[in-house]
DNA sequence: GGTTAACTTAACTGCCGGGTCAAGTTGGTA
DNA sequence: TACCAACTTGACCCGGCAGTTAAGTTAACC
């Protein structure tokens, strides 16, 4: 993986690609042109190519500063709290919370990408969390019954999705709709 | 708008395209490329220019078969109904129901063509729905306090794109998931 | 300061889809 | 049946983006 030193031109480069990719990625996600990054880190788009082997391995290089770190500390978080709906809430509403910030999560909910070993291994961690949180909630009668873990994914895409095509929407909206959502989850 | 007369073997590409054009947006939604749906009409893509002038036209002439016919019996159906709650679950369920089965739907939501004049009118005549029916259920007292149009419509084109981005979901699933958005407008 | 492997890149190919037009073909008419 | 306006179309141009490579540049070590 290490494999021999970069030479310090290379290695400079390297940093500024990396940089300028979780901007762009920040920005439009993980379609943003390479070409974009490549003129925003100052270097040709065949240099993203020698370094990183494309869009995969650039994906690769930048998922974990982009949201692999902040989803594995929601997940924590969420299995941290004792009640099992106070759980769910703060899991849910962790998640909107990244999905509003960084239009990339909803990229890796999708996996757009799916040769990307580290977006893979995310989702993977994120489904069995999911999965753990509400099995504890319908284990304490706290869950709508019926709710399933693919309800959940289903509606993260759609709010995802929702979000990037219409744009940023005012937080006092955004949050009002995730209270809705979450009310819907509960027993009635 | 009728001018004259076409020839046979106009008239008879015009029947073909708009035949080829209705199926291909059922379909891949009103994106699909028009060279597509030339091939399947037995044309080629410049006839589908000199006949409709291009995307915008040809959207004008079959959106009227393809949704807003169905559109309008929703918005009636829904007017008919005398109690203000069951306009509204009439109302949502019935859009949910047309989203499922015409992927163009969404697209006429999220207003990705605004030259097109049909669309447009469309558009505006679901909004006044939307705002009367909510208005009627907010005055009632048996909507939600704070459920406004604008959360409806953003509710419903992440419906839209979750539906297309996933690929066709189980009816049941589906069902399960408008009955939980339905319940979370309700008095609390 | 000369050598060379590491590195970068301009310039290319290829695919896709929108949009246009000169050149041919054909239906209708007298 | 001969003419011509109406009609169709292959072949083109364009922009955008992915991905590759031959040729040139440069950091690092002697």
């Amino acid at each position: 993986m290490v494999g021999p030193p970069l030479r310090a031109d290379a290695a400079r480069n390297v940093a500024q690609i990396r940089a300028a990719a979780i901007a762009a990625f920040r920005g439009r996600g993980l379609s943003t042109p390479l070409e974009e990054i490549a003129a925003a880190a100052g270097v040709s788009k065949a240099t993203i190519y020698n370094r990183f082997g494309g869009r995969d391995g650039l994906i690769d290089a930048v998922i974990g500063e982009l949201v692999a770190a902040e989803m594995h500390t929601i997940m924590g978080r969420a299995r941290a709290v004792d009640d099992p709906w106070q759980a769910i809430a703060t899991y849910v509403g962790d998640r909107r919370d990244l999905q509003y910030r960084e239009p990339a999560f909803t990229d890796a909910l999708l996996m757009t990408y799916p040769n990307s070993a580290q977006l893979v291994a995310l989702a993977n961690a994120a489904t069995d969390t999911t999965v753990h949180l509400l099995r504890r909630g319908h284990d304490a009668g706290v869950l709508r019954p019926g709710f399933t873990a693919a309800d959940l994914y289903y509606a993260d895409i759609a709010n995802g999705l929702a979000l990037r095509a219409l744009g940023p929407q005012p937080r006092e909206d955004y949050d009002r709709r995730t209270r809705f959502f979450l009310d819907s989850l509960g027993r009635q």
